[in-house]
DNA sequence: AAAAAAC
């Protein structure tokens, strides 16, 4: 009878390890060291497999709480949302949730609310996921801030911010503060609006030194384009600094559409007792967009291309990309010169600036922008259908930045509308790195003759 | 390389 049972431990832990590869976990399986072999049963023991499947097999769900149910929502209405905030979610134009939020939402509402490490292509609704689980959380009553969420530009904190006071809407008493540099302070007093949205350094500052915000009452944290922002590349020093300061029941909560390997460990490893969900398979995110290179032999030429291209490109609105500041500046004044009407946004620029230059794009008063990384993550202006990569995103070693190409293209093809990305290449390298993204995604990467008109009509159609 | 920090 000893021995059944213990057959039977071993098969569940077969079954359990056999799920966590399914779920590209093989890493965490089980060693032979002991204090490892401890670790990984009692995870084993916590953990129960679920992988919840719909019909088109899109999502994996892993749940390591064994005890709370595991379902997903069709409707809003089953949430069982306070009435301010589902009429603030109709009022945005949600009808039902989307496949990330049909799974997301059960969790992160749960009681007590559990931590969630989300990964969903661009365009599948993570925003107002995790904005609704906020302001699900919050207490309007209460003056002080209780919802923290970080992100990783200026940019993105202000479009981020405004779904966050539309949905928040009908709370008459709620309000929400930006922690973004430029956004000065009375000393020595607290802050009473009860959501912080903002950049690390200045979150790190209001948390720390400044004392406008006590962090131990805050009770969700949110870390959206959490790869970056936890990437020793990226801004983890500081967003770990801020989450070392939070309160052990803090609900945290991870959103990205894109996690390389290691920083997907280093976030099962920050964020105590996980929930995982995995939305679509990355090649899936490319089907909506078709991707092209041009061949060029120099920076000059490729200037001489991207003129060839403009009028194909301002159709909608485009957005180029550049390696360096410097780049996208030399390249937005060449384009003026020429004639040419572009914006020029990167992270030299005044705060000021910048809010005016986003604005007048999403308005559409500007067609194009010439920009830096700087907007390769999370920006949504709708109109957006063709995305240049100018210079080809590489890391600081000059290997292929396989998570901020698909960043960068996914700035278009946005909520399954369908999009182009032009890559120029000027060099044998270049085109190795691009050979190397073709290879990552598995995706055909088409030549463009941009001095064949014919060609030219056809991407534009 | 870019982004991110008020003294």
């Amino acid at each position: 009878m000893a021995t059944d049972s213990w057959a039977l431990a071993v098969d569940e832990q077969e079954a359990a390890a056999e799920s966590l590869s399914n779920l590209h976990l093989k890493e965490e399986k089980i060693k032979p060291d002991a204090n490892e072999d401890r670790a990984a049963q009692s995870l084993l023991n916590k953990l129960i497999r679920s992988n919840l499947v719909d019909n088109t097999n899109q999502v994996e769900v892993l749940q390591r709480d064994p005890n709370s149910p595991l379902y997903s929502v069709k409707s809003f209405e089953e949430l069982r949302l306070k009435p301010q905030l589902l009429q603030g979610v109709y009022a945005m134009g949600f009808n039902r949730p989307s496949k990330i939020q049909e799974n997301a939402l059960p969790l992160m509402l749960a009681e007590p609310p559990q931590n969630l490490i989300a990964q969903s292509q661009s365009g599948t609704g993570k925003t107002a996921a995790f904005v609704l689980a906020m302001l699900s959380q919050v207490e309007p009553t209460n003056k002080y801030p209780q919802c923290l969420c970080l992100s990783p530009t200026y940019e993105l904190a202000l479009q981020t911010g405004k779904v966050i006071e539309q949905m928040g809407k009908f709370y008459p008493a709620l309000k929400l503060a930006y922690a973004v540099r430029g956004n000065k302070l009375e000393r020595g007093q607290k802050i009473s609006e009860q959501i912080v949205i903002g950049t690390p350094g200045t979150v790190l500052d209001w948390c720390s030194k400044l004392k406008f915000i006590d962090p131990k009452k805050i009770k969700v944290f949110v870390l959206d384009e959490a790869d970056v922002m936890i990437a020793t590349q990226g801004h983890q020093d500081q967003s770990i600094r801020i989450q070392r300061m939070l309160p052990r029941n803090c609900q945290m909560l991870l959103f990205s559409a894109t996690f390389e390997d290691s920083v997907w460990k280093f976030a099962q490893k920050v964020v105590p007792d996980p929930n995982v969900i995995k939305l679509k398979r990355e090649e899936e995110t490319l089907d909506t967009i078709k991707q092209y290179y041009v061949l060029c032999s120099s920076r000059d030429e490729k200037f001489q291309a991207l003129c060839n291209l403009y009028g194909a490109i301002t159709i909608a609105q485009a957005m180029i990309f550049c390696h360096t500041r410097k780049t996208a500046s030399w390249l937005a004044a060449e384009l003026s010169k020429e004639g040419h009407q572009v914006a020029l946004l990167s992270g030299e620029m005044m705060v000021e600036q910048r809010a005016a230059v986003i604005e007048r794009f999403r308005e559409g008063k500007e067609k194009v922008l010439v920009t830096t990384n700087v907007c390769a993550r999370g920006i949504d202006v709708e109109q957006v259908s063709v995305v240049i990569n100018f210079d080809l995103p590489v890391d600081k070693d000059g290997n292929p930045d396989n998570e901020t190409y698909l960043h960068r293209i996914g700035r278009t093809g946005r909520f399954g509308k369908r999009g182009l990305a032009v890559n120029m290449v000027d060099s044998k390298h270049s085109m190795n790195i691009l050979n190397r993204i073709q290879e990552h995604f598995n995706k055909k990467i088409e030549r463009l003759d941009t001095d064949d008109l014919d060609e030219i009509e056809k991407i534009a159609n």
